[in-house]
RNA sequence: CGGGGUGUAGCGCAGUUGGUAGCGCGCUUGGUUCGGGACCAAGAGGUCGUGGGUUCAAAUCCCGUCACUCCGACCA
């Protein structure tokens, strides 16, 4: 048997690409469906990803001055009706509790779809002051939205997250906040997930119910779709307003703060699978991978293999290397594939041919190369090539994104980057008829706006003088 | 919420003139194996999604219902 028959149990990446997906993330146990529709079980492996994830991005925010603390899942349904738009926005998406210790609630309550309101309400009772300002705090933890159709990280009812909260005297200093936070994120996704991501604000109709204004990153996946990975508002005095959140400032006058907030969450798993997966399978970041090296004994029956895979495997994790021996009894090749798909990023092979050469085979899942390491410099080369893989997926993923961003002057050049699986950039009036229009010609939506990069004369669906320069693209 | 598809062993499926359920993988036990999904032998595992109807007899025919899934509209 080679490889093919294995490949056959994922779905062609190219031809099914939805398919694809599904099966990395049942096949690899990252997850399973729960018995509520739409709700997924994250499993071990999975959720492994997601702590990688939660200590490397909690250490950033911590370094931007945030602090961690916890509100209740439960919201009173009152609490949104304060902010008009939000209510609107989320309304229909709110899954609500209306009995309770065998009773029917006096008012209902809403379990959480974001926590801007209950959030709110508490800092309205902790800021007097502007001496109490700037207020910094994040929370990890679940969200519910009832979607119609949902995708296993993508997009479920119900989703892990963190969602960070600030207050601010001033209009300056929180638009700040929003920018800072947005820079964490992108450098937390090329840096730790490597993938690359364009961020910038998004449009009236693509923006967060109740915000003045949102700011997004956009990463591009293997079909050339975007997907949102993360979200940064500013909110101005919208919910300071809705929730009396007011503080007195030095000139003994009541004002109201200025809030921010944003949010990512187990989608950014979704992402890594989409950005850098292959026709085998996951391919993970070492930084973020469960599992950086896992270590085949072969033939280990014979004398010493697994004496040597152990005395290999303490060493690395000595060295801070995240490794495990696989001790279970079956052929080295399958477990070769089962390690492929499950995109763990080094792979050792230790037997008896290598022992006698003092050597191991070493197999890098980036780019399948194989080659021979002394066991001697084992450690420090495993070191250097996990740093490698986290470097050159990053490179590997930016290169294939920049080779599908497109420009357009026109629909039907709108229509056709977006077809042949690209970003599409293009000048825009800055109406919501134009923005319509692309949806229904294209399916396409507006992304983020890069204007920094240069605002075209002329709007490509109108053709008035354009306002901003935005990217087109079918999304997630 | 509209259109299509599928429900049979843990997973993937086969099963029509209606006759009491099968294949592959996986699982268990024993043995031989081990450098890219090993092999032999013996086993375990099913109220055929669900409710009703027709019939001597239903996985199979009829009616209802539920679940899942794909494609659209809505969304981190």
């Amino acid at each position: 048997m080679d490889g093919k028959q294995f490949v056959k149990e994922i779905a062609d990446i190219n031809e099914n690409f939805t398919q694809w997906y599904t099966d990395v993330v049942t096949k690899t146990e990252l997850v399973d469906y729960g018995p509520v529709k739409g709700t997924m079980v994250i499993r071990p492996y999975g959720y492994a990803i997601w702590e990688n994830i939660q200590k490397d991005m909690d250490a950033r925010f911590k370094k931007a001055g945030s602090k961690n603390a916890y509100f209740p899942l439960l919201i009173p349904m009152s609490y949104f009706t304060k902010e008009a738009e939000h209510v609107e926005g989320f309304a229909p998406e709110v899954a609500v509790v209306t009995h309770a210790g065998g009773a029917k609630l006096e008012e209902p309550l809403a379990i959480r779809p974001t926590s801007e309101t209950i959030i709110g309400t508490m800092y309205s009772k902790w800021i007097q002051s502007y001496r109490d300002l700037p207020v910094i705090m994040n929370q990890w933890c679940n969200v519910m939205r009832w979607e119609k159709t949902t995708r296993p990280f993508l997009r479920t009812s119900e989703f892990l997250w963190q969602e960070g909260h600030t207050v601010h005297a001033s209009e300056e200093e929180a638009m700040e906040e929003t920018m800072r936070m947005l820079d964490v994120y992108r450098s937390f996704a090329e840096e730790t997930l490597a993938i690359p991501v364009f961020t910038g604000r998004k449009t009236e109709k693509e923006k967060f119910a109740g915000a003045v204004a949102t700011f997004g990153m956009e990463a591009m996946m293997l079909d050339g779709k975007s997907l949102q990975a993360g979200t940064s508002h500013y909110l101005g005095q919208n919910f300071s307003k809705a929730f009396d959140i007011k503080y007195l400032d030095k000139d003994s006058k009541l004002k109201y703060g200025y809030t921010t907030s944003w949010g990512t969450s187990t989608r950014l798993i979704g992402a890594v699978i989409m950005a850098h997966g292959d026709q085998r399978g996951l391919v993970l970041p070492p930084k973020v991978a469960p599992i950086q090296a896992i270590i085949v004994p072969v033939a280990a029956h014979k004398g010493g293999v697994n004496e040597k895979a152990a005395e290999i495997e303490t060493a690395l994790i000595n060295a801070g290397v995240r490794a495990e021996t696989d001790r279970r009894d079956m052929s080295p090749g399958w477990k070769f594939n089962e390690w492929e798909m499950k995109g763990v990023p080094v792979r050792i092979e230790i037997g008896p041919r290598d022992i006698e050469n003092n050597q191991a085979m070493v197999f890098r899942r980036d780019t399948l190369e194989k080659t021979t390491v002394r066991l001697d410099n084992l450690v420090s080369e495993i070191n250097k090539l996990l740093a490698d893989i986290q470097k050159n997926m990053l490179e590997t993923a930016k290169k294939r994104r920049d080779e599908r961003v497109v420009r357009a002057n026109n629909l039907e050049e709108i229509l056709k980057g977006v077809d042949g699986g690209n970003f599409v950039k293009a000048g825009w009036c800055g109406c919501r008829e134009c923005e319509d229009k692309v949806k229904e010609y294209a399916q396409a939506t507006s992304r983020v706006m890069v204007d920094e990069e240069g605002v075209p004369e002329k709007c490509a669906i109108c053709g008035k003088p354009a306002k901003h320069l935005v990217i087109f693209a079918r999304a997630y």
